[in-house]
DNA sequence: GGGCAAAATTGATCTGGGTCAACTGGCTTT
DNA sequence: AAAGCCAGTTGACCCAGATCAATTTTGCCC
């Protein structure tokens, strides 16, 4: 799927009061950083379905996703798919050391970013250690979740997963957009068995058993959380 | 397991001709910082068996393996086990937000650490952004072998995953021992199975399925890739 | 070097989740 | 509003890998 690429506007009279501004990369640079950081990127709009990158491919860019959910992910030459995370406002994306993206990422529903040319970025860091600091605060967290989800894919039962992964997302979303027991899954059926180490037809049947049981309920778009302490029992061991 | 804790020495004396100097994360100082930080760390040993640290325990102290192997690894509440990784020379230890590891560490036969108090640690860190970026660069590294080990637990076959990790194992222990197709497997298969998300039984089978088929010897204490090739191929999907 | 305990292997059987296939219900398109 | 099309659900069956149960092998300590 070839990317529309619509450049907004360079990002840069919407720094000081962009939605991430809090939460994201830039949360470490002051006022008067912040208005030299603004000329480095400029926001990017990917329709749903577009690949914003694809593993192997040359890493030209970084990106701070400013809107909208993507999927982070890996293929097998014969096409089984892994998805690594599912990447929300604030996070930071194309950091690595090869040079080469080691993971794809698309756009579930339209997305923005901020997108900043590699050289520059690199050169604006260069001599502020701060921000460097900063992402690395965002690559050890990440680490820490990575590491969490090789228990879950390694070690957990189906009904574990799925009750994991439903409570793990809630729980991503209260910084969003709220605490709420009403979960909005934009991400497909096919999208979570991939992230869960699943088939669709068993993520498929795991809802279905969950509301069965009074657990949740099952919405248009989502899932409602019925009881919520039941989902923690089942996600629990 | 008790540790034992035996500081050998300050690695004061040592830091110039460690082992670990051109690939661990001191590897960004020069000679004159190099010996500021020998007063930081110190050498202790750890026995076979012994945990360096647990998951859950508040973090004192920072970890750069100089000798030895460890396991990594992470257990739910009723007992499974998950290995999220095993430390090699070279390999940093104990970063994270919460103040708390996010996994437990033990010894696999004997290792020695070099052993950094975190306060002073971080003081270091603070006006050495050189430091910093290697100490990132190690995560991001890191990173991309968490997600690697994703799309192993989460999609591949006992066979691929055995393969796959006698290859991973082997390529990890190049710039420790030289290139060999005598791989020692330092580990149990127990820690085998927990690193691969299967069952002990199920690494025995595929290991005596790789020996009947003269892909591999088992040896004592490791195996020898008799046909690597096909090995790969078994790897590859 | 004999006696044990732990680690590893092997065999027999079972089962959670995969596979294959049919069906259902929204949406879009005309 | 009929046709078509995905995404999701459900059912029937199967199999890779788990579980249970013996051995066998290895290492270790008197």
């Amino acid at each position: 799927m070839k990317p529309s690429m619509v450049t907004i506007e360079p990002s840069g009279h919407f720094c000081s009061d962009c939605a991430v501004r809090g939460s994201a990369v830039c949360a470490s640079l002051d006022a008067a950083e912040l208005r030299e950081f603004e000329h480095l990127g400029r926001r990017v709009h990917f329709d749903a379905g577009e690949t914003v990158f694809s593993e192997e491919d040359i890493t030209t860019s970084f990106y701070n996703v400013l809107e909208g959910v993507m999927r982070l992910y890996k293929l097998l030459p014969d096409g089984r798919r892994q998805i690594v995370g599912f990447a929300l406002p604030g996070d930071f994306l194309g950091m690595n050391l090869s040079g080469r993206h080691n993971f794809s990422a698309d756009a579930i529903g339209g997305v923005t970013v901020c997108q900043f040319a590699k050289v520059p970025f690199n050169r604006f860091i260069e001599d502020r250690p701060h921000l460097l600091r900063r992402i690395n605060e965002l690559a050890i967290r990440e680490l820490s979740q990575a590491r969490d989800h090789m228990v879950l894919l390694g070690r957990r039962s189906a009904d574990e997963k799925v009750a994991t992964f439903l409570l793990g997302w809630r729980e991503r979303l209260v910084s969003l957009e709220g605490a709420s027991n009403t979960v909005p899954l934009p991400m497909s059926r096919q999208d979570i068995a991939d992230y869960l180490g699943l088939t669709i037809e068993t993520v498929s049947r795991t809802f279905t058993k969950l509301e069965r049981r009074g657990a949740i309920e099952i919405i248009h778009g989502g899932i409602s959380l019925l009881d919520p302490v039941k989902v923690e029992t089942l996600a629990a061991p």
